[in-house]
DNA sequence: CAGTTTGGTGACAGGGCTGTCAAGTTCAGG
DNA sequence: CCTGAACTTGACAGCCCTGTCACCAAACTG
């Protein structure tokens, strides 16, 4: 086994590295003193304060990542670790934990981690990479928010991080969501109050949690409006594909639903794709909609009704409440959620 | 100036923390062995090399990387520097980055940059970026890949980097790509050959330099093959939006064109949609077709025809090149890309 | 006004690793 | 059996910071 095979040889770094001596010596300070004012450390007068910026800004110094690792113990990085689901939605929890870690000076790190693979050899990699990864922080996002085996192990080890949207042992540490529940209720009223009375509801994977709590608030608040037809369900799989297969299913049925909620919207899509071969029109015929307003629900004609949730934000807040010790709060913040309406929606055709 | 304003406490990384010498002891040998052993340098024994992995493996020991990238000069980390063009393309690169960083020990970081701030800005602010990044390469995509001030400054500092998909003075340095001119040939060719003579196609928006070559490369060759009457050009603006504009707008000439090129998916599933509120039929009424083979290709009713990108495999490769220092070429690859045909293209209809 | 606290500063010792260089070992050729 | 080249190993300094502790000055206390 050999840890390194391949490498780079030594990069010249910048131009002419600057360390924190010289800007002590043109400062006419310590060492110590120039690390305090890097640090932001108390104890710190004024006046020294200025003298050591200026030399800093002086020299355009940049503070040595590696050498602060060492010998502090933080490496002013955090990491974001991911299975692969929707690139999109991926996409933009990452760029809001990046934007956090800019704002305070940190480095993001990517862990790409692949669950396909067999659930044994994804334990062994997946502690592998936390180890190897020497982060002050992980971001989860799921499903890896809730392998119990990947948080004992990082509790073990002493390890912050935070959880985005989890679905298991919500209070088991800080983590940030949205009311799922409540989003999917909010989509029931809309479509209630269209006057649709006769909906499907498509599954999310089973896996993913939050897909149930989105059909458990969609199908109660139904139930409590007080529908009495029987909701039809089936399996989106949350996916395009998936969507297409179990929207051709449900628009087979005889009577037709009016109204089909998709639990995402890559299945939504896959529905309204379900609607064109079968020679609906929506929202005309069917009125279809999805949920996490990502990009794709802008990708498809009719633009989607859907639930917005503020994933960027959600990247930003975990990677915030990492890098903020102040604030040890354990349990799942919930972040604001709100109905989309576009144009796949309509009031039912008069029969 | 405050270069860190908040910061975690000292984390306890890993559990008991093996260091170097640790293993040394165990081994019975010196630290340097054990560092040679760690760095695959020549002049070490096999029994010598054995007793190390055997210690290495026994007390679980992963390198301290900080440390290490003190003392030697290197960093063991890639940067990824990217603007934010689609999230699907972006994610698919970063994968075959991330993958290339593992497979040699190396870590991902991410830079995300915003190119919507004045130039001026975004100068600095690229500028900052590299210089606290403090990475052994970077690896850029578009339209990163032609900033000639970025190019000039990474090159002053000596550091590495390869580009993805350069457009300007490709045998600057590294780069990665593909044939774009030659692929949209094909894609020129595909729908000759099914019999199309009518054809539009919608340009991508002239700051990204593929879109230009992919234009001249199927224009061209729809001239070599004699097409006779004019090409429709329109701009796609390599959205879904722009592909809905591009695409209604086309539709409505009088004769329509049987067949339409988008130079992406994105403008691709847009045209599909203005087909759609036209009340004409993909591929019966017309061909559609993309570029990119990107998630989206799959993701629209019927799936696109388009042309497959290597995109991941890209990333990958960049990374390679980046980290196996024994290959400084210079200059462009060329990658394999190929036609897919799907569903959206099919011969016109007979008049 | 002596006797404490507090605030501000610096000297110094590592942190875990690699580069350099020197020492020890092996082996071919004379 | 000796010499030098080539290989193998180790001692040690140093990479650039931060934590600890010690120091001195100023600001309190009763």
């Amino acid at each position: 086994m050999s840890l390194a095979s391949t490498g780079l040889a030594s990069t010249a770094h910048g131009i002419g590295h600057t360390t924190m001596e010289d800007v002590a010596k043109l400062a006419g300070v310590s060492l110590k003193s120039v690390s305090r004012v890097i640090n932001s450390e108390p104890h710190v007068s004024g006046k020294l304060r200025a003298k050591v910026e200026a030399a800093i800004a002086e020299l355009n110094y940049v503070p040595d990542t590696a050498a602060r690792s060492l010998a502090g113990s933080r490496t002013f990085i955090i990491g974001l670790l991911f299975d692969n689901p929707s690139p999109n939605y991926t996409m933009d929890i990452q760029k809001g934990v990046y934007e956090a870690c800019r704002a305070n000076q940190y480095h993001l790190r990517i862990d790409n981690v692949d669950s396909t693979v067999p659930r044994e050899q994804l334990e062994t990699q997946l502690l592998a990479l936390v180890r190897n990864s020497r982060c002050d922080g992980f971001v989860l996002t799921p499903p890896l928010t809730d392998d119990m085996v990947l948080l004992d192990f990082l509790e073990r080890s002493g390890i912050r991080y935070v959880r985005i949207a989890p679905a298991m042992q919500p209070d088991r540490s800080p983590g940030i969501g949205i009311d799922d529940r409540a989003a999917a209720a909010a989509m029931a009223r809309h479509l209630w109050d269209l006057g649709h009375r006769r909906i499907a509801v498509l599954r999310g994977p089973a896996s993913h949690s939050a897909a149930s709590l989105r059909l458990d608030g969609f199908i109660e608040t139904l139930g409590e409006l007080g529908l009495e037809q029987t909701l039809i369900e089936a399996d989106g799989g949350f996916s395009f594909d998936g969507g297409i297969r179990a929207g051709s299913e449900v628009l087979a049925m005889n009577p037709r639903p009016t109204a089909i909620f998709a639990t995402n919207d890559d299945s939504a899509a896959g529905v309204m794709a379900a609607c064109s071969q079968a020679g609906l029109k929506v929202p005309e015929d069917v009125s279809v909609c999805g949920f996490d307003d990502s990009w794709i629900a802008r990708s498809v004609w009719p633009y989607l009704t859907t639930v917005y949730q503020p994933v960027e934000e959600m990247g930003r807040a975990a990677a915030s409440l990492l890098l903020r010790r102040d604030e040890p709060e354990h349990g799942l913040r919930l972040l604001d959620f709100h109905l989309v309406v576009r144009d796949s929606t309509a009031p039912p055709k008069a029969v």
